[in-house]
DNA sequence: AGATTCTGTGACAAAGTGTGTCGGCGGCCG
DNA sequence: CGGCCGCCGACACACTTTGTCACAGAATCT
């Protein structure tokens, strides 16, 4: 499986983006940038990140404090950035709860190792730890996050496969919206789409058998041809 | 499926729109311009607009409530554009919601690169977020957005394709107007129309085919002879 | 290691969409 | 009033996208 790691880069300076980003795709990453922090959680909602690479200066909410919020809810590595002369927010950068810490200017070479490293020892649960809804209803179905199960209303489990248990979980989390192939094997797999790509249609066409009550007229998961799929039914989360 | 984004630039100086807009066009997007914030409103209820280009200083309501608005209730992408020396202005301008910030003179280089980086990372949904009626009735359907189903009032679900339910979409979303073919093109596909593009009459015929109560003397959907169409019905929004 | 489950690919069928053609109808002009 | 021209409706057809199945390699379990 070769999952590329997903990095998002949040940086106030478009240079500083567009280079950091030219190194890290020569390096085979996937990457993908923010100038804020708004920005940043946008990105974050629409695809599966594995780490980011935080400026410490930054317009509006500052480094610091995205930092923490993020540490408080979704245990995503982070690396911090600052300018240098910066020395002192180290400390401040590591007690926030960053994972590794780089002062500017620094080499690709050095980013790069810094990033494998942190990736490396980073293989810790990325299980959001606060306000993660425990589990989600929709159609006469309950899915169990923690148990990863699929629960129907009289109470039988239904066994879902682990890539089964991913794709419906991207769709609980994003109804109402298209949600394109590419979109679906990032934030099911986490990976990127090869040429030809069929197999997320594979795996919607066993999960609607699974969820749908008739899977030849689906009602849960629409089809919507030539952009992707629908999570059509109202999700309430718990 | 060449889906060419939409981008609408508001500036009050035609100068500034025919340079960027001749310079858009050259790279492929499609473009339409607005002088200022009624002008900016009328082409988004007219078409569907991708990306805003949008000018700190306007005449009547100024870019940043304009930003702010837009925000509010329209998940639409957008780079503030500004005059030198109001760099002040950044801070705010991103506070405000604006997805880029670029101050002028700016190069189209750059500003195509930042384009095409908002509307990477854009690539979610322009799903407005605010009060977006869950249905509409006419004559004797319902349209679900959610469900993305046709109901008749006797509770029978008519299945439509994803093509005519956008364009059923576009339609209900505007009653009582004349659509020309490339408006609804626009409206329901995203793109535009190619010389001699018939796609749309035959996408009328059948969706006539499945609302109207007899599909050769059509009271829904009329055709505007030289104009296009216009849905006749009366719809309430619920 | 052997058995079992899972997942992606290729193949083929089915559905959706756009283009081309033909014929009809509306508007325009004499 | 009649004929011409251009626009539209309907249909057939080609092409694209999607659904589904079988199968093989990968991953996991025993």
């Amino acid at each position: 499986m070769t999952a590329a790691p997903h990095i998002l880069i949040v940086d106030d300076h478009r240079e500083i983006r567009d280079l950091v980003s030219r190194a890290l795709v020569k390096e085979g990453f996937r990457v993908s940038t923010a100038a804020d922090g708004r920005a940043m959680r946008k990105v974050m909602a629409d695809s599966r990140i594995d780490l980011i690479l935080l400026d410490l200066m930054l317009p509006g909410e500052d480094g610091l404090s995205l930092c923490r919020s993020l540490r408080a809810d979704s245990g995503i590595p982070i690396i911090m950035l600052t300018a240098k002369g910066e020395e002192i927010d180290r400390v401040v950068g590591l007690e926030m709860g960053a994972d590794d810490y780089l002062p500017k200017p620094f080499g690709s070479r050095e980013l790069i190792a810094r990033i494998r490293a942190v990736l490396r020892r980073g293989q810790r649960s990325d299980q959001p730890k606060a306000d993660k809804p425990v589990h989600y209803r929709f159609d006469r179905w309950r899915l169990d996050i923690a148990a990863r199960e699929l629960v129907r209303d009289d109470g039988v489990t239904v066994p879902l496969s682990t890539g089964e248990f991913d794709l419906l979980l991207a769709f609980v989390e994003r109804p109402q919206r298209v949600l394109n192939r590419d979109q679906l094997l990032d934030l099911a797999r986490g990976r990127a789409a090869s040429t030809f790509d069929r197999s997320i249609d594979t795996q919607v066409s066993r999960l609607r058998k699974k969820i749908e009550r008739d899977p030849a007229d689906p009602k849960i998961i629409k089809t919507v041809w030539g952009g992707g799929y629908t999570f059509t039914a109202a999700v309430s989360r718990e």
